[in-house]
DNA sequence: CGGGTCATTGATACGTATCAATGTGCGTGG
DNA sequence: CCACGCACATTGATACGTATCAATGACCCG
């Protein structure tokens, strides 16, 4: 059930088949939602922690005035904060892009249990250092970078964020996003929007049909938008994180 | 030593007097960095976990291009990830802003005993979770507000942090922080940066002088931010989470 | 006193927002 | 089965916010 969530932690950090089973136990509920509803409200109190099955969805924020700032995507392995509960509200909604279904993890057992799975810890630990890293390098594509080249920053890392958890094709995702959606994700406005996507697909970096991106040459994308996968962590647990956790149980 | 973190931390949770001396106790070294040093480089090694004691810093990315875009403020109280030794590189630096100390950690002692301390656990989580809060209204703010409105709403929020670890006096607060500075925070060029500092002085919003920001009606700044605090969750842990932790030592 | 960093100001260029209109595809109901 | 409406995509014209370039001023330190 959990099969995306493992995936991607085992990028970091082999789990022991004990581990997974556990993982896969805290599953109390499977939730559906259909295509632009919200999986949790802003203001509401947190709902406890939940992982995305399938489907695509999106944190955002509505501001004062209206508009709309999309801080994140979330896809087939993302999870909610561990810890969300600690909060009396939210500062953002989780909205369904496409139809998506979620897990709901029974929050007890997972923080009770967490203590005595060291693996499971630290990958999840890793995975929430990872989603901040996401956050800061938002910040720095939509503070320092052109329109041009922060949408091409992001089709870089949703691409490399699909990867791990087995969400490409060749070089070709599914992203049910629209141009408003993007738009408001980057910073910018949906027209302008729109002229870039179409001078990405006119300089014949990316491909767009009916919601799927293809990536003709990544490294000429990765060009385009200056895009290193650094800030993604994606190189695995140190070998000095490996040898402290071989005291404990053997790797799945 | 600790006691900007603790009384950060203590707006979030009363913690027992044991924890607090535990927390103390992990302190391994003091440093000190002079004005505009770096306190950790991009690209390194994580250094260990460490809290800033006294003074300013930033974390800051530098981009392909040369350019610079700062990521956060850290202020007295304000501490580094603490499981990063999780990643093989950092993947931004942290720059004294002025002369800055800061606590070393030990980071063996710290992340074997915080599992017999639950309420500190619970204060250093919800820390973390703020800080992600943090940079998700940054990329809300930089995304969508014009330049005007993402300056007053920086002075608000580290109005808002460093009253939290009492670095403020009345309405007013020492930022060691050049235009330049403020300018790479909120992605935008320096010379407007000082436009619309000039802009909120002449509108009576705020008085700048020798690196002290006075806030005359802090209402009033707010306002012309949009700027509501809900996303710092500075309303302490929810009764929930008070009851639960009560069944452990009582608060100190 | 000289040189450096930082702040300030004006002129101009450019990227992007906004306004407006049209096109396209799709689901729904007559 | 077609017509309508709706959401989304596309395009052009124009306005505006902000970047960039350039020069001067203020302050501090050696």
């Amino acid at each position: 059930m959990l099969t995306p969530l493992i995936k991607k932690l085992e990028h970091f950090l082999p789990l022991p088949d004990q581990d997974k089973e556990w993982l896969n136990g805290l599953v109390s509920r499977l939730d559906e939602f259909p295509e632009h509803t919200d999986i949790t409200r802003q203001e509401e109190k947190p709902s406890g922690v939940f992982v995305i099955i399938a489907g695509h969805a999106c944190r955002y924020k509505i501001l004062p005035d209206g508009g709309r700032q999309i801080l994140d995507f979330m896809f087939p392995g993302d999870m909610t904060e561990l810890h969300s509960l600690l909060l009396h509200a939210t500062d953002h909604g989780i909205l369904a892009l496409g139809p998506t279904t979620i897990a709901r993890l029974d929050h007890d057992r997972l923080v009770g249990g967490i203590v005595d799975r060291p693996r499971t810890s630290v990958a999840l630990w890793w995975s929430s250092l990872q989603q901040q890293a996401i956050l800061r390098e938002r910040i720095t594509v939509i503070g320092r970078r052109d329109a041009h080249a922060r949408i091409a920053h992001l089709l870089c890392e949703i691409f490399e964020r699909l990867r791990l958890v087995g969400e490409t094709a060749d070089h070709r995702y599914l992203l049910p996003v629209t141009q408003i959606e993007l738009a408001d994700a980057l910073g910018m406005s949906d027209v302008h929007a729109n002229r870039m996507l179409r001078r990405l697909q006119q300089e014949k970096l990316i491909d767009a049909d009916h919601r799927t991106i293809s990536i003709p040459s990544l490294a000429a994308l990765k060009a385009a938008a200056a895009f290193d996968p650094g800030y993604l962590h994606l190189d695995g647990a140190p070998q000095a994180v490996r040898d402290r956790l071989l005291a404990g149980s053997s790797p799945g």
